[in-house]
DNA sequence: ATGGTAGTTGACAGCGCTGTCAACGAAGGT
DNA sequence: ACCTTCGTTGACAGCGCTGTCAACTACCAT
């Protein structure tokens, strides 16, 4: 194995002590300029990077980014995973995943994962970021997270999209384009964006004088076949919706299955919308109209936002109250219209 | 952070050095039974987790898996993480993703990120694994690695499927279900594996005493846009194919795609089938027929393979030279018949 | 000149663990 | 009785880095 330039090296070669070399690679104040320029160009020369293991050990810190997520979409984990790492490369961390266990007492498997793998932040992924008791036990252990597409009622700080106008919007579009009688699918409870989602809808219902039908309004559980089934029982009597508005995009998959088996044409004789933009809203014909959440640059901004959080000022006297502060950042979404909606 | 419980405290609380806490730890030999219960009671007890840190720097390791990756699918990457971190949970090793840049000299940026994570071994995804140039870098960096879903041709060890028999067993189905005139969109040819596909399509043919018709032979590139390319000129003229066997699912769906658009009915007039059975080839309508490959199982097992590669035999007197052997394991696939041909 | 302050640097201990080596007792051969 | 061998255990150094603290250098005010 090539092994690595040390501290050490680039100590010698710049002519310096390991402790200040150790200053700049931490941007630490009080480094003369010049120092550091020379500290930086040894670096460049012997392709320096600091060992982790080292730092963590020696600095109590492990530089890992945990990643916490239980359930999610394929492309919605891949896509986080690709801004965290965006984010990690530049400040030298690492990216530790923890799927959620299948097991009963999941809160205590994920525990037990942050005490053996002692992340310095976790990002939190739905509907992980919703579960109170998780949360709890987090804050508890003093361990510093951000959750990421999700409310962020009171469960610490949060980057996600304004969930509420993106529904309201797409809603609006549908019927914009003349469509009246909308049924919608809602995400499971456990979910908080289940509800904001619904909210959107109604909003827009509401604010165009049209009824929310309950016959048209069922739960779904984010999946495929949950669609399938919600679709089946709106679709099968005589009064039937003319527009389905399903709360993510792998539910209004099963509803345009649906309408092929049952021979009706998408959009002329259906509607559809989804929310999320997965790859299968794009390859479906006729596309489907969807939400378009900016994943990847929401793990990123999630992952740089927590890093502040830990790394803090530098003369930080450990003033650990303001840490599960309100904050929250909200990054625009995208309304992606394609045939489904009769684009 | 509920801080966990060190060496030490295990050390003392069995009664013995920590020296014989770690050689428990690490399964070493010459560990008097008794002694060995007592200390796995104390690290019970205290549900102690050794420090990866620690450990790395003072045994020279990383207790790191890097996982290299580029431009895959979603859930090919998902799944493939699954595995890898089943096999990683039980021997604690964590898990270090390397997406590979998009930048020109992409083997230096990849060999840089070795240098600098340091992992115990490297898992190549296709198609990193038929990369020549960077089995090369590996090798003279001294690095393990095991390739997944590739051939293995002379670069190192690999678990895959038998792609040739899965390509010909699909293309099997196809003629005995009574379609003859059948089309092929091959994958890049920077993937090893599009050669095999299309070999056991060949052979099915072949032994049909079926023609391959050159016209009906198109390169995709494993994506969605390039089925689509390619139907779209398979399905132009008068003179069609009544089955197309693309060799992966996003270009099946790009054939489907184009063959509803051309009010094609499939299967009735063109049947499709694909390879890898994404969620893809199970919300589509009709159901796309594909292969399956165990990507979860081939992550585990390459994992474990990988690991007993480096830990190596106790006694190992650093006999490197079996390291780049042509050892590779081969999993089961499984056809999945859907609707797309017919079922 | 003297003292005070802020900016800059290095010596040194030690993070939690593993590798090395030496110490010890038990078992076996002479 | 002796020496040898092997299995078992612990003392100790040190992995590459950071935190602490002390030293040293300006530089200003007195």
């Amino acid at each position: 194995m090539a092994t690595a330039a040390t501290i050490n090296d680039v100590a010698k070669m710049a002519g310096v002590s390991i402790k200040t070399v150790s200053r700049v690679v931490n941007r630490e104040p009080n480094v003369r300029e010049k120092t550091r320029d020379l500290v930086l160009q040894a670096i460049q020369q012997l392709n320096y990077k600091p060992s982790l293991a080292a730092r963590g050990l020696a600095g109590g810190r492990s530089f890992l980014i945990g990643m916490m997520y239980d359930n999610a979409s394929d492309s919605f984990l891949v896509d986080l995973q690709r801004g965290i790492l965006r984010a990690c490369r530049e400040r030298h961390y690492g990216l530790a995943l923890c799927p959620a266990s299948r097991a009963e007492d999941r809160t205590a498997d994920l525990m037990e994962w942050v005490v053996s793998t002692q992340p310095d932040g976790i990002i939190l992924t739905p509907p992980l970021s919703d579960d109170q008791s998780l949360v709890d036990r987090l804050i508890d252990a003093n361990v510093t997270f951000i959750s990421v597409s999700s409310t962020g009622t009171g469960l610490g700080p949060s980057v996600l999209i304004d969930e509420v106008d993106a529904a309201r919007s797409m809603a609006q579009h549908l019927i914009d384009a003349g469509y009246q009688d909308i049924g919608f699918i809602k995400g499971p409870a456990d979910h908080a964006c289940s509800d904001l989602r619904f909210r959107g809808f109604e909003m827009a219902m509401n604010s165009a004088g049209l009824p929310v039908n309950s016959d048209w309004v069922k739960v779904g559980e984010f999946d495929f076949d949950s669609g399938v089934a919600a679709a089946e029982q709106m679709l099968k009597g005589p009064n039937r919706p003319t527009a389905i508005f399903a709360s993510n995009d792998d539910m209004a998959a099963g509803v345009i299955n649906v309408a092929y088996r049952s021979g009706l044409n998408v959009p002329k004789d259906l509607a559809v919308a989804g929310f999320d933009d997965t790859p299968l809203a794009q390859h479906f014909w006729p596309g489907l109209s969807t939400v378009k959440q900016p994943i990847i640059q929401i793990g990123q901004q999630a992952t740089e936002y927590l890093m502040g959080l830990f790394e803090g000022p530098p003369s930080g006297d450990s003033n650990e109250k303001t840490k599960s502060g309100e904050q929250s950042m909200v990054l625009p979404y995208e309304l992606v219209l394609r045939g489904s909606t009769g684009a």
